[in-house]
DNA sequence: TTAGGTTTGCCAAATAATGTCAAGACAAAA
DNA sequence: TTTTGTCTTGACATTATTTGGCAAACCTAA
């Protein structure tokens, strides 16, 4: 139940020592949802992955890739396969971007 | 709107000359539907590539894994940053299955 | 006990996914 | 050109999933 992106934000919050009630204030959201989202109970939204990066001073890009990891690692965990699913995904983004280049 | 997934069965199917409505009719589903999966317009059940890998004579593991690989794809494709993420949820698999073995 | 912060369960509203019907498109055959 | 079989599409109702908030419960420290 818990996430790499759920984990980060806690962990930043912490070491700023702010409570889940600003940050949700901030999101205008329940600090209920707040801490259902570092629990990974909740998914953020994509613009409060931004504004969330902004309170917390992080890299906004690197917060997104998490957050992005994570509804992937929550579609193919459970797969016995899941390592060849990302290779096939990989192969097909790379092909896609070599015809859209026309090489 | 096509999928990896779509494209294999429609190539394994009319290879076969089998006509859409009778796998639609093996999988108890409308023709249209069938026709949808075919086209990447809706996903099939996964109980659905079981019976599909049966009735097209093709190996069921590698057509499960172009189904998931397709439900990553939809979730990453418009992200620029999409194969790091992919990077970043391997990590994250290798890290659990390394914890989980207790190494 | 009080107070601040965090967490949980439950419900209602909002969204998204699914399946079917009906109609349309298309090609080959009659 | 009409018919026949196959495939495709759009609109719609149904269902499932996701989301947010409220209220109450939980700490833990004072």
């Amino acid at each position: 139940m818990s996430t790499i992106f759920g984990n980060k934000i806690r962990t930043l919050r912490e070491e700023q020592l702010i409570p889940q009630r600003q940050l949700a204030s901030e999101l205008e959201i329940d600090t209920a949802t707040y801490c259902k989202i570092e629990k990974g109970d909740r998914r953020a939204k994509r613009e409060q992955v931004a504004t969330l990066a902004e309170l917390l001073q992080t890299d906004s890009k690197e917060l997104l890739r998490l957050w992005s990891a994570d509804k992937v690692y929550d579609l193919i965990a459970d797969e016995d396969e899941a390592t060849q699913i990302l290779n096939v995904v990989a192969e097909n983004i790379t092909n896609y971007k070599r015809q859209k280049a026309k090489i």
